[in-house]
DNA sequence: CCAACGTATAATGTATACATTATGCATTCG
DNA sequence: CGAATGCATAATGTATACATTATACGTTGG
């Protein structure tokens, strides 16, 4: 008989387990179920997750490459913890990646991407007026990244999603006003025309913005 | 009374397997005795490394957290391969890097620090008179790293650092021409004129100019 | 002769057992 | 009574054994 997985692609992910606990653990720590500097168990872990210690340490090693996790050697494993600093100094760094994917995106991105993360703003537009905070939330961070991949530069992406990751727990904490929300719709609209313009200083302007403006949005939250 | 472990740092590096192998594993993909793409098995390495599979394990997951190995489920390891197009890609976000630290770094870098680069400079070049091709390179880098370093930002440091590690290994093996060589001090000379005198806009022009360059230098050998 | 199947082998994935190191508590000495 | 020390406990680090999956090769049927 033919194989289960034929030619057309059913089930690409073959359930790594790996990259289920380091899924897993990833939620966890996003939505603060493992709190900031709390310590990380080995065993009590393995018995909740179901599965035996090698897979679950494999899955620290990466998320503590990931940033997320703090590895000190004979003492274990903690949740990392960020100082105020810390997510300034990222938000830094992520201002700075976005305004590169911004300048590359205008020159390589095709019509077809460009429209696709029009859709996605659409989108986001709707959740807001439906004050739909979550979904909102959710596809904001969607554009961002699929701005980024417009870049069509893969250690660009990586190294973004990597730091986008680490700021996620903050930004799911984060609840704005609505006033601070509103703004950053506008600078979102700013942001897409820019794009459709492929007007790349008006683009790195917004963005540069958008993500200073951020800073002051999630400052008093750490 | 006061702790062992005092001010004076005694001896940090209760030397962890773990960061033994992943050293040693970095210097051998580095160095070209893994070659690019090449399939890496367990149990030889094992042998070899005189260790068991378990930390080698957790070796390999850290490499390939870095970028330098790739980890495919159920089909093991390779030794990551960058195309042209990835190293290319590697150098515009180095550089992107590299002048946002160039800003960072005019701002908050003490005239200690500063005097530091200098010093790591005059030694580049004293290398470079000598014609002391490997210490020269290895300064080179470590000029770069710590002007990095004089940002003051961890999480760009550490980004900085791990892109500058996946492409050691490509630099190593490029034995540019002495005509190059020699632009490539000039540029040097500038960015340090221009660091000294905290002029942010030049530093961040010499840097742009010198790794946009580094592209030139390196493109022939990928 | 070619193709497809099935089996043997070897590699990776996972679990468990053992070794080493850290940590907390009780005890004892100053 | 306080501090230091030693032991018990528990955690991490490492090795090994077992399970599962991929791969290569020989075989068989068309």
């Amino acid at each position: 008989m033919t194989r289960q997985h034929n030619g057309a692609a059913s089930h690409i992910s073959r359930h790594s387990l790996h990259d289920a606990i380091v899924g897993r653990l990833r939620d966890l720590i996003i939505e603060g179920e493992l709190a900031q500097g709390e310590r990380i168990f080995e065993a009590p872990l393995c018995e909740t997750l179901g599965v035996s210690r090698t897979p679950l340490r494999e899955a620290l090693r990466s998320l503590a490459s990931e940033g997320l996790v703090e590895l000190v050697p004979q003492r274990g494993a903690r949740v990392r913890h960020f100082s105020v600093k810390d997510v300034h100094d990222m938000l830094v760094l992520i201002r700075s990646l976005e305004e590169l994917a911004a300048r590359l995106a205008c020159e390589s991105a095709g019509e077809h991407d460009i429209a696709e993360v029009r859709e996605l703003h659409d989108r986001m537009m709707a959740f807001y007026r439906d004050g739909n905070r979550l979904d909102y939330y959710k596809t904001n961070q969607q554009i961002h990244t699929a701005i980024v991949a417009l870049s069509d530069n893969e250690p660009l992406i990586q190294t973004h999603a990597s730091l986008q990751a680490r700021l996620k727990r903050i930004r799911f904490i984060g609840h704005d006003g609505p006033e601070l929300w509103a703004a950053a719709i506008a600078e979102h609209e700013a942001m897409m025309t820019a794009l459709e313009r492929r007007d790349a200083q008006a683009l790195t302007a917004a963005i540069g913005e958008h993500l200073g403006n951020a800073w002051e949005r999630v400052r008093d939250m750490v």
